[in-house]
DNA sequence: ATATATTTATTGAATGATTATTCAATACTA
DNA sequence: TAGTATTGAATAATCATTCAATAAATATAT
């Protein structure tokens, strides 16, 4: 009756018919919020884009709460991982990491409309939800962390504006941030590209020197 | 059986008994969706909230969908007026006026983490209801032209980085949507006045003559 | 190998809770 | 008295969750 595909071979979100059917379920969800929101987003959609039965999906996750938890895990990871591969690259200039990371930032796999808007549905969620809120803010943390760490090396070398890494860093963090959002509302005019110059002509005014 | 109440008075947001109905509703609207968010926001809830039956909440705005809309409004409405007096007000340098912008988008009445939550609540919906994006895009760009238009202003007199009015003003936009963001999911470190100075810090960078 | 037993994976229909919406009945006002 | 405002109980729809039934996979015995 039901269509028989090998399982447990690998995670793979872009090819749902070769994924277990966790992951399987996870991207439905991604891609159900996606396309209609948190709030018309049902178990029963996401079951049916994974290709899997109602009570199913409830079985394997023991809750809907539980599987939406399990997406926006996802979904960090998905992130942090990207960003931590540029940080593990040795042989590299601060400043060129700075670069990747902006780069990594507006990638197209990274700031779309779509997984913007999944990212968008859970955190309007954060302040009533703990646990969607620990999520966030632990990736905040370490990015946060991590960022400061670089533009303290650069600052170290050349700070003709006598700023502090701390408030370099939030500032670079909160655009991130806010050009996101912009790329939802406004996707005509806030490009990939677009975002990518205004964040990069931050740094050039920042530390002229450094970024040419 | 209902307390009797003095009608049509004014609009006071902050005295619930002394509003219409009408605003009674769209304020227990907000309230509500600050304390439980969207998504477990009932009329129900709302009509308690307001005093007010569950079947007559729906009657006077015909439906939920139409309710929310009209709290969506009422909040883009509250935000442009209290700056649309900042630029109204006549002799006044443009510095002064970006400054003064900058207290109000970080004043406790307008960035708390409950009205931010509100609106995080609406901007989760903007992909998928289209009356919710026209009215974030509205206010978004009024507030944009308006902003350009200052900064060209300064640009004009002092323009040692060689950016452009347009650059600037989109970047400020961004870091204030971003820093809002922040004081929702970490308030204990994005104080209002922290964001205050990282903004302003932002303009000293850029217009160190300007702002000293 | 083949048949049979046992365990695990998956289904889908039934349940019960929640909730927007309707509307006849009632309270209030002029 | 007529008209308007407001109620609250009934309705119908939606949905997460449960679970007995079935299918598939694996182990065991022949």
């Amino acid at each position: 009756m039901k269509l028989v595909v090998k399982k447990k071979i690998v995670n793979s979100p872009d090819n749902i018919e070769l994924s277990t059917n966790h992951q399987k379920l996870i991207n439905a969800t991604i891609e159900t919020i996606a396309k209609r929101g948190l709030g018309e987003t049902t178990i029963s959609h996401v079951a049916k884009k994974a290709r899997v039965s109602q009570g199913y999906a409830n079985f394997k996750f023991k809750s809907k709460e539980n599987l939406l938890l399990s997406s926006l895990q996802f979904l960090s990871d998905e992130y942090k991982k990207s960003w931590s591969k540029i940080l593990e690259d040795q042989n590299i200039s601060p400043e060129e990491r700075v670069l990747k990371i902006i780069e990594n930032d507006f990638s197209p796999k990274i700031a779309n409309r779509n997984k913007i808007a999944v990212w968008f549905a859970f955190y309007s969620e954060v302040k009533f939800r703990p646990s969607y809120l620990s999520i966030c803010q632990y990736q905040d943390e370490i990015y946060s962390q991590q960022m400061e760490k670089l533009i303290q090396e650069i600052n170290d070398k050349n700070n003709e504006k006598g700023l502090q890494a701390n408030e370099i860093s939030e500032t670079f963090h909160s655009m991130v941030d806010g050009l996101w959002q912009r790329i939802l509302f406004d996707p005509k005019n806030y490009t990939n590209e677009f975002c990518k110059k205004l964040v990069k002509n931050y740094f050039k005014t920042i530390f002229p020197k450094n970024f040419s």
